[in-house]
DNA sequence: GTTCAAATGTTGTAATTCCAACAGACACGT
DNA sequence: ACGTGTCTGTTGGAATTACAACATTTGAAC
């Protein structure tokens, strides 16, 4: 497979460098471009990690198996996202997941000290780049601190007045719509589904907030939720 | 405050980095020493943060308030630790807690900009100090994500069990130290405290495992747990 | 419109957790 | 030895949640 004939897809890791830009660093780091099955094993959990993975089509699964063998999906990757950046950047740490291919996939690999490390022209558009990296961490930095502010209220009701004012927040108003459904919400709150569908019902009940599928409306400010 | 009169505590984001260079490093940064009396604020919510913060001497509280006005500590931060990496990085994103003195303390705010971006003569060390700070904001990443494959186990036996056994993972035996006390150890794993007591003396009554004080030996291997 | 599957809402019961109150163990200073 | 405070373990009742089973709504396909 050749890197010059392949469609390089919108990542956060390129933004702001243009696409020929794009393909005359990552010649430069040597990446290597490979191609998975459905079911094939990317990484194995307790594996080391030395490459950043770009997915530049199909679909990877980061999975996770508990003391029981049970697998649990954690996330699901598409072309663009990028998996292993956070290993990467450490030598000691192996990983607690396995990545699995969910249909045909193709990948590019980065040597992590190629990209982090001066090359003997170090450029612009590499700085950029990790500029870019670390800005790639630092938001799953971001975002997973404030899911744990969510999950560590102690009842369902104070989970999700948490999410969903902050979701307002984001957004900047009182309505807005949010990008889970029902069970993917309480996946991500740490949550029984039906005990959550029945504690929303009753904030609406009692007039807090307004909602209809994935669009809600909170009625009164944070200050008034007692 | 004279910045050649400081001295440097030890940081990892210092690693590999000697006291001269770091020295002349924060120099070219325009590094900024600011001295703070307890109870003053340092951050404050809603803030946009583009220094990052290294801690001299003192301690800071990283704090949050709920919707009800409640102040809850989230991290106690002290010499050589380092805050505000993540949102430095990240324009967009304003502060989610606020953090405050909790005594006498003296702080370095270094902007990230002069840090990741090319200065004129680009160095090795700087190079070092760029992929440093990219392995602080990893590590914090791989710490969260750990922390959340606990706190989602449905359960406290199952968030015991699952903290236990990673600890015993990284620790490489199945007898360990753990660095919590079971106060800390319940707010980590978000349950009440006598809950987890009386969680933790059952598994000790079952076999499962032998504990006193922080000192842990697990009996059985994950597998068995059933 | 009808049909069907998936998503969401509702309800009751069993299991779990929270909370408060208290008891024992231990370290510290006097 | 004696208090004192902190940490830990124990217990019972109130509150909350998980779970299963079922009802209703939604949206897409025909």
């Amino acid at each position: 497979m050749n890197l010059a004939a392949i469609q390089m897809p919108l990542s956060p890791l390129f933004s702001g460098i243009t696409d020929s830009e794009v393909r005359r660093m990552l010649a430069c780091f040597r990446a290597a471009p490979k191609t998975y099955n459905r079911n094939d094993f990317v990484f194995r959990v307790g594996e080391s990690v030395n490459e950043i993975l770009i997915i530049l089509s199909g679909k990877l699964l980061v999975t996770q198996e508990d003391m029981w063998g049970n697998r649990r999906i954690l996330e699901s990757l598409t072309a663009g996202q990028t998996f292993g950046e956070s290993y990467a950047c450490l030598n000691d740490e192996v990983l607690n997941v396995s990545v699995i291919a969910a249909e045909k996939t193709q990948v590019l690999f980065v040597d992590i000290n190629h990209l982090l490390e001066v090359c003997a022209n170090t450029c612009e558009t590499h700085m950029r780049l990790i500029h870019n990296l670390t800005g790639c961490i630092a938001r799953q930095n971001i975002n997973l601190t404030r899911k744990i502010n969510h999950i560590t209220k102690k009842n369902t009701r104070e989970k999700l007045l948490s999410f969903l004012t902050d979701e307002a927040g984001k957004c900047g108003s009182a309505t807005f719509d949010i990008a889970f459904n029902r069970q993917q919400l309480a996946d991500y709150l740490a949550v029984d589904r039906s005990a959550m569908s029945a504690e929303l019902s009753k904030l609406q009940k009692e007039g807090i907030l307004t909602y209809s599928q994935n669009h809600f409306t909170l009625l009164v400010q944070a200050e008034d939720m007692v």
